[in-house]
DNA sequence: TCCGTATCTGCAAACGTTTGCATAAAGAAT
DNA sequence: ATTCTTTATGCAAACGTTTGCAGATACGGA
């Protein structure tokens, strides 16, 4: 007796003696249908509990209403942060967002592509796995003229409406500040160069050394995924040996974080005898001990910029909307104790 | 010419000389069509590059393969990590997530509620509002039999599957485990008791005061909303008049984090003048200095159980389902610098 | 009285699937 | 040859909406 009691529009005709195009019209308040028959279908709607079945108007109208996402996971703070102001800025467009974790996986990502082209989401924001250099698997949106917005760990050469952080001038100004610090030998935690952000620190990291007439040093340099584990790797290295350098720019926050907590036990202090910068301004980087420096990158505009031009796109919807230009969320070091005061003098 | 590239089954149909069922059935691998058939179907599918429209699917067979999630926010850390326990597997499943933030209002909640009934999703999974005492928003879910499953923070009186810690020893173990330490006056700093899980925790609170033959005194027990501010706020009235207490047992480990800096900066020592114990095991209470004790709840093992539970339902829709008895996921006091060491000695 | 206009309502098709039932084909048994 | 199975396929309805078009009603003006 509960379970058969789905509503219909077709119940609310019937039980109203009218027909269901009026009821549609007049649950949509469409300016044909008078006043008086729209109050009378809401009222029986109500009584009856009517609710509308997304799924029957998405079929006729073909479009869902609804907002795919993907992300690598969403336990790391900024795609989490940028998801959070995405869900709650398209709950107020009336969007639902489906969101998905492809675990770095790029072949979860293209499954992923392809089921939530099967769900018809009307537009989908990624940000992708460290390892996606192709990225033809999201030509079927294209195909469709269906909005696709990157974010973050964006494409290169794939046509596509892009929106990321600034992250030459990240590096540029991360680097840059180390040296007006006093440092003169900085090591640089990178991740894989398969993933376009941190080819363009790495890139500003280099510039910053040149322009300060620093050697760029092969060996300084680290690549790989910035695990925690991996960051505890590099960072046996990087202190093995004498002289160790002043200066470590992390290009993520939980490596900056696992530097910081092994120099701490091996009685490396920071700032004198190292200075370390992060990235992302994880707000883990604020209670730590010293707090660390770190580059800004004002997730929740970007969030916002994301939806601003997937709903722009889903506007418009024409092919020309994918060739805007990229969009360049600005970067901000926020200076804290592990990286300023103290003059260096190593021990 | 590329947007009108829609092909459905009965393109498919159409090019093989077949009838739409019988591409439907070859598709879905049903036993009464021949093998070869089969090839011949997907093959031609995968040249015309046909995917499955799920809106028309789940019209069809009403349902959607699609789960609703509602939590405060995603922003926090113990909703967060359940959420992606939980959208992971439910990817396993075959079931999309579509994750909501009720930001802690119950208007938002029961908008929701609406919203995602609308969508016909087949579960629902809920970390309610601080706020939500009545739950017959979530009438219209029981009445269509879709099952709901709480888990955290969740209804008292409703009838409908929970998922919960166990709160009642998570606060009586931390409580007990600062008596153990020497603590003898013992701030609780608790959420609203609209929320059920607080008021368990500070039943916990008490029991353990009483067994240890400790007086309960009510000017030591705070109740607001667990933010940073509150808490700063807080930590200012327990720390103004001497003697303050030498034990802080905050339901939250924001609020657990907030007290610490502050004793931090005014000279507080920790643990030696006071220890704090936070709740929920949040990442950033192991990299604070001192580390903070506090109680884990394993987020693991409640999205795991989280979606068991909706997928059980699912499975077999019956109005019994209903009345399985909650599950109480155990919790584990995770022992850290902030709490232990160090005799007592306030100065 | 008739027509024109404005206002409201209804008919029926369409969206892309799935599925109960009927039917066709092909072989096996008589 | 006829009947009976078995196996494979097709027909058509259904899911709950929306919407172009046609039709009905009412009103005022001539």
């Amino acid at each position: 007796m509960s379970a058969r009691s789905e509503k219909t529009i077709v119940d609310i005709a019937e039980e109203l003696g009218l027909s269901v195009s009026t009821v549609s019209r007049a649950l949509n308040d469409h300016p044909n249908i008078s006043a008086k028959t729209k109050e009378k279908v809401k009222k029986m709607a109500r009584k009856l509990g009517y609710r509308p079945n997304a799924m029957a108007a998405g079929l006729r109208n073909n479009k869902s209403k609804t907002i795919g996402l993907i992300i690598p996971r969403i336990s790391m703070f900024f795609p989490a942060a940028i998801t959070t102001v995405v869900q709650n800025k398209l709950q107020e467009y009336g969007y639902h967002l489906i969101i998905c974790q492809s675990n770095d996986s790029l072949e979860q990502e293209q499954e992923l592509v392809n089921t939530l082209y099967s769900a018809r989401v009307d537009g989908l924001a990624v940000s992708a796995t460290l390892s996606t250099t192709d990225f033809s698997h999201f030509d079927i949106f294209k195909q469709h003229n269906i909005p696709v917005v990157f974010f973050d760990r964006t494409p290169k050469d794939y046509q596509a409406k892009v929106i990321k952080g600034d992250d030459f001038l990240g590096g540029y100004t991360a680097t840059e500040h180390l040296i007006e610090q006093g440092c003169r030998d900085i090591v640089h935690i990178s991740g894989p160069l398969t993933c376009n952000l941190y080819k363009e620190r790495l890139a500003g990291y280099k510039d910053a050394l040149s322009k300060h007439k620093l050697p760029y040093k092969k060996p300084r340099v680290f690549f790989h995924e910035l695990t925690r584990e991996n960051a505890l790797a590099t960072a046996e290295k990087i202190f093995a040996q004498q002289p160790y350098p002043d200066g470590v720019f992390a290009t993520n926050d939980t490596t900056a974080i696992t530097i910081l907590e092994y120099c701490r036990k091996q009685g490396i202090r920071v700032p004198e005898d190292v200075k370390i910068v992060g990235y992302s301004n994880d707000p883990r980087t604020e209670i730590v001990t010293p707090s660390i420096t770190s580059v800004d990158q004002f997730s929740a505009t970007m969030g916002e910029r994301v939806v601003a031009a997937l709903m722009d796109l889903i506007q418009n919807r024409h092919p020309n909307s994918y060739r805007h230009p990229q969009e360049i969320v600005p970067i901000q070091l926020i200076k804290r104790e592990s990286s300023v005061g103290s003059p260096k003098k190593k021990k």
